[in-house]
DNA sequence: TATCCAAGGTAAGTT
DNA sequence: AACTTACCTTGGATA
């Protein structure tokens, strides 16, 4: 068992742990209480998280667990490894300049309103072939039970990981998700989503393309090129983009933000998914547009319950 | 208790 | 290229 705290003064801008991986950006994350993403949750608490990091993406080759908490003026952390911090810093955007991202964004009310409510909320970088999974499962689809569908994918067919007397699963890697059958799939209760999964991690076990490819192209482009996965469309694309390959630029038109448009910016209405991307992506200050799609989707979707 | 409805959309078929 | 429609499942709302 390996273990320390870091300073939050280390990270400039703050950093909420609770908003980040409770935002619906990422759907790796866990809480041992059974209460993510639950109904009415009372926000500012110091749970524990916990995540399984692929093999792929270890000094090990192993699968490593990772877990850590908010408390005072620390994030305190557990792991498998003694890697961790700089797995964090990478997988919670912790070394982003918040101040600076918030100084950049353009004087919107309806911005300053997200970034007052949830500040210290950051961006994550999820490994590609979970957050792309991840987002298949997500079509017409509530958080929390986009996040059930993960656990249960992890549960079912990853490997199973023991750490300080407690197991976890790992997601599972493209050769383990290829290998389940559609109606193993619809079991998990992917519904139409199954085949969707089954052919995609199909083609990434066959090799016959990973999302990591769109890393390198320009964005657009990167876009375009994750469309070729089955169950992919413009807006999985940009939230695969955003929240594991590093395009902070990407804005994903999901009902919340296509809402907020209509209400807010209705001149950035194009009657197309690129040219109003394109529209809603000047407006929120071009960089990091995808920074500022997250706070007000985080905003709006909790609006009603606080 | 039964029925209805919408949830971070996409693919396939039609005009 | 723009427009329709079908698609699984489930928890919460409505009757």
């Amino acid at each position: 068992m390996h273990a320390g705290r870091i300073p939050v003064a280390e990270f400039a801008g703050g950093f909420d742990l609770q908003a980040t991986v409770e935002s619906g950006q990422t759907y790796v994350w866990d809480r041992p209480d059974g209460e993510m993403f639950a109904d009415g949750l009372a926000w500012g608490g110091d749970a524990w998280y916990h995540t399984v990091l692929p093999a792929t993406e270890a000094a090990t080759n192993e699968p490593e667990v990772l877990r850590c908490r908010l408390v005072g003026d620390a994030l305190e952390w557990e792991a498998s490894t003694p890697d961790a911090p700089d797995h964090l810093r990478r997988l919670l955007r912790l070394d982003d300049d918040l101040d600076a991202i918030v100084e950049a964004t353009p004087d919107l009310p309806l911005l300053e309103r997200a970034y007052e409510r949830y500040g210290g909320m950051r961006l994550v970088e999820d490994p590609s072939f979970a957050s792309l999974i991840s987002f298949i499962c997500s079509a017409q689809m509530r958080v929390a039970r986009i996040h059930g569908m993960q656990m249960r994918l992890a549960r079912e067919f990853g490997d199973v990981v023991t750490f300080d007397g407690d197991t976890y699963h790992a997601f599972p890697t493209p050769d383990q998700l290829a290998d389940a059958t559609e109606a193993e799939l619809r079991d998990c209760s992917l519904g139409y989503r199954a085949p969707y999964v089954e052919r995609t991690a199909e083609m990434v076990a066959a090799g016959e393309a990973h999302p990591d490819e769109a890393r390198d192209l320009p964005y657009e482009e990167a876009r375009d090129d994750l469309t070729q996965f089955v169950g992919v469309g413009d807006k999985v694309a940009d939230c695969v983009l955003l929240f594991a390959l590093d395009f902070l630029e990407a804005v994903p038109l999901d009902t919340w933000i296509q809402t907020a448009i209509e209400e807010h910016y209705p001149d950035c209405d194009r009657g197309n998914y690129a040219d109003t991307s394109r529209a809603i992506r000047e407006q929120f200050g071009g960089e990091y547009a995808g920074y500022a799609q997250t706070y007000v989707f985080l905003f709006l979707r909790t609006q009603r319950s606080g």
